[in-house]
DNA sequence: AAGATTATTGATACATTACTGATAATTTAT
DNA sequence: ATAAATTATCAGTAATGTATCAATAATCTT
């Protein structure tokens, strides 16, 4: 396994002091820092694997910083939030964050988020060619899509969505971040287009289109498509 | 593995930084530069084998620069660029540019696509003498093309189009490879003489013009050539 | 240079896909 | 339990993409 380093961003001591004795002893290599101006120069000079974020940093917000480091990379970053703020989660989402944790956590949560979100990075190692996930099946350079040996035919967007969600699984996905990266820049707010054509994909991979199996809505936030492979 | 050298032309410094690290993690030699003219007599001086190029540089356009590089070389050129430009990501490729990354960019698709591109410069071309596919017979070497044991008389870029299709059956091709392979660089955007030429070729080996069995139209993307041996 | 072939352009009819808005169904909050 | 908010559904329309063909321009042949 690669020697990992995962970048602290935390202002509260406390917090911060759990999280590094955590990773000595599950030997993860960090570094940590406590304000948003710190963090930039840190993650340039140390190129970390996985950023953890405390969203209420004291010299500005770190959705700010998050915003920032997504205009110059795609690395994993995971968003430390107390529990009663949906809303900070969403916007810190839609800013770009993979994965958040709420506090208080338990520390095998936190293990098991971190890993999952260095495995993700490692999976587009090699982006993938062929994506396959229970029924269904994705071949990326022949632009093939099956669903039970048959072939679908899909128009471009809901190629475009299936494969992000397929790109994506298990994950929860703000509407925002669909409309981004699906339609673009400047949809962000377009709800009904994606409602849309969530539904005609259901009708084309679901059995039952009232019972979803692979999207599952998730009221309020987004869509999750999920896979059990 | 050959050693290397990336120039790197990028004026903003954090990105650059960024990119340097990365390269001196994976064993890469670089070189960088900041602006369009320095650049120019670095390349002249460094020979490089790859070069990356943001398209936003301070002294001048980055297509300018790409476009002088391609009176002198073939080297690959792999060009950075917000996602969100995609008029200017074009623009480069018409440029003479081969691959482009957007920011922000995972460290592993920029590591794997500049793989690609050195790789493509030495990759011999592994092209098969006789292609079949159904009632079509292409000799590549004497460039006989037989439908249904009639001989077949090609256009040239009849020719270069069928054979493209002939080296890339089922598989979804894009207006745009087709029209860069088949015409060249600069033509990507000229759909019109796809349509064209796919009319005419139709009109050759299709029985039924109107549905066709080895053509088919994939909307809003492309073609795909079927092929069932 | 004339004639033949091929490439490009533009106009038009046709096909598919994207978007919109109304209404029903479901979920969440009070 | 009811109201409010969110989501699903679907059909109509707008927008975009495609096929076809004929006219013109460019290129090649002899």
């Amino acid at each position: 396994m690669k020697n990992y380093l995962i970048q602290i961003v935390e202002d509260d001591s406390s917090v911060k002091k759990l999280l590094e004795i955590t990773f000595k002893e599950y030997e993860f290599n960090y570094v940590s820092c406590e304000s948003k101006k710190s963090a930039m120069m840190m993650f340039l000079s140390h190129n970390p694997d996985l950023l953890i974020v405390d969203l209420g940093l004291p010299d500005g917000d770190g959705k700010e910083f998050i915003k920032q480091i997504r205009e110059i990379s795609k690395l994993p970053i995971v968003v430390l939030s107390a529990r009663h703020d949906e809303k900070e989660i969403i916007a810190a989402l839609d800013a770009g964050a993979d994965d958040y944790i709420t506090k208080p956590f338990s520390v095998n949560e936190l293990l098991a988020r971190i890993r999952a979100n260095l495995r993700r990075d490692i999976s587009d190692e090699n982006i993938p060619d062929k994506i396959i996930c229970g029924e269904l099946k994705m071949d990326i350079a022949s632009r093939d899509i099956f669903f039970k040996q048959e072939q679908l035919k899909l128009t471009p967007i809901e190629y475009e969505l299936l494969k992000y969600f397929l790109l994506n699984t298990n994950k929860t996905l703000t509407h925002k971040q669909i409309l981004k990266e699906v339609w673009g820049i400047g949809y962000q707010n377009e709800m009904q287009y994606l409602r849309t054509y969530v539904n005609t994909l259901r009708k084309k991979i679901e059995q039952n289109s009232t019972r979803p199996n692979y999207i599952k809505t998730e009221s309020g936030i987004g869509y999750r498509f999920c896979c059990n492979n």
